[in-house]
DNA sequence: ATTTTTTAAATTGTATACAAAATGAAAAGT
DNA sequence: ACTTTTCATTTTGTATACAATTTAAAAAAT
């Protein structure tokens, strides 16, 4: 196993970035994290490396590494591949869906609907809703290229107030969606899906350039 | 810089991947890395780490690693993002596409012509076009996951003499596309990449899938 | 004043060494 | 014969230590 505490490095690592407890464009020095986790430098070089393939942290000259700065080019990149690709696992699984399947998404769905959620746990649960839904396609290489998309998504989500009144529409796009599945009416729902996280990045794109958060 | 070395043993491991001298569904053992490279564990650590999360390798039982098996399966995957990606980008590009750099893409494709590449050749030389023309879109993120798409189909591609009555169509419909793109009709470009790239993976699954490659 | 060069501090890269865990084979039990 | 348990071996995980590189700050030169 990757060492329990190496995987835990890693996942408070990506917490403490999604929580901007390490600030975006800041340069992340081996020793200090290493005093900061109490670990030696080996597991977090380890972290380091796999969080720069994933698109978490970029090369910063030389040597040294920085948390990738938040940019409403990179979000719009992230949400157009989600846009292309989800639909394709969706119509993968479509097919495979069962009753018991909808009824857990529903849940999730339901779970959804609390105003009481950190950025963190919102989108925890949209990720749980759409594996839920897509697992079933099988499709390990796609799954795992969209479920890094999303993770990349998240530190964009919650990053002001603005998903609030994204989370009225998204509510009722995902009713619509679960109905079509239900139907298996494979075309619709993907049509659904894509004008969903169309919505949702332009929504996000929007606020992100008015805000001029650097282009 | 992520020291000359480590970058060396990251590209040399890929390609001993490549050229199938570490096969694929081998487990790799840390030690026997250290001395076949020369270098001791850290550095093979490191670059673990990265062709792990990049797709190369996955994980093998609790631990260790292992060269990610061919399967028709992921073969299908990648040249179904890659269908759905790249045109998104070619999109982006058209518009900043200047005679020189159609001059230049003009070259590598008569490059491409010669019958005497290796598969790595091919493959880099085909990066090489879709840079070329795709660099001017100034969309690093979604840069990065397309050439890490690419370089993961270099695997499948040069898998036998499959290639060969591929290379015929693929050249012709390279023309077509530097036509459509220097006449800046983008939508028509992108549809000729989408079936050019769907071509060209429904011949890979098709050789793969008859070669029953497991699915 | 501005640029270049030098030089010292900081930081990463790598090797060695040891601890912890996992693997696989032998032994014991059923 | 087959399963389970035990135990030795292998392999990975981590820490410490040192070498090589990079950074940036001060000094020198234009």
């Amino acid at each position: 196993m990757p060492s329990q505490t190496a995987e835990n490095l890693y996942q408070q690592l990506k917490q403490d970035i999604l929580e901007h407890k390490l600030l975006q464009g800041s340069v992340l020095k081996q020793e200090e994290l290493s005093t900061r986790y109490g670990v030696s430098r080996i597991p977090i070089r380890d972290v380091l490396q796999r969080l720069k393939a994933e698109g978490w942290l970029i090369q910063s000259g030389k040597c040294g590494v920085m948390v990738n700065p938040l940019t409403a080019k990179e979000a719009e990149d992230l949400y157009m591949m989600r846009m292309r690709l989800e639909p394709l696992l969706l119509g993968y699984a479509i097919p495979h869906i069962k009753h018991k399947t909808l009824g857990e998404a529903a849940d999730i769905l339901e779970q959804l609907k609390s105003k009481e959620l950190t950025a963190q746990q919102h989108g925890e649960l949209n990720w749980q809703f759409h594996t839920c839904l897509c697992q079933v396609a099988n499709r390990p290489t796609l799954l795992s290229t969209i479920h890094n998309l999303h993770q990349l998504c998240s530190r964009y989500i919650g990053f002001h107030a603005m998903q609030l009144n994204y989370l009225e529409t998204a509510q009722s796009e995902h009713i619509d969606l679960m109905a079509a599945i239900k139907n298996k009416q494979v075309k619709k729902a993907q049509t659904i899906l894509e004008k969903h996280i169309a919505n949702a990045g332009k929504i996000l794109v929007d606020y992100l350039t008015a805000n001029t958060l650097s282009s």
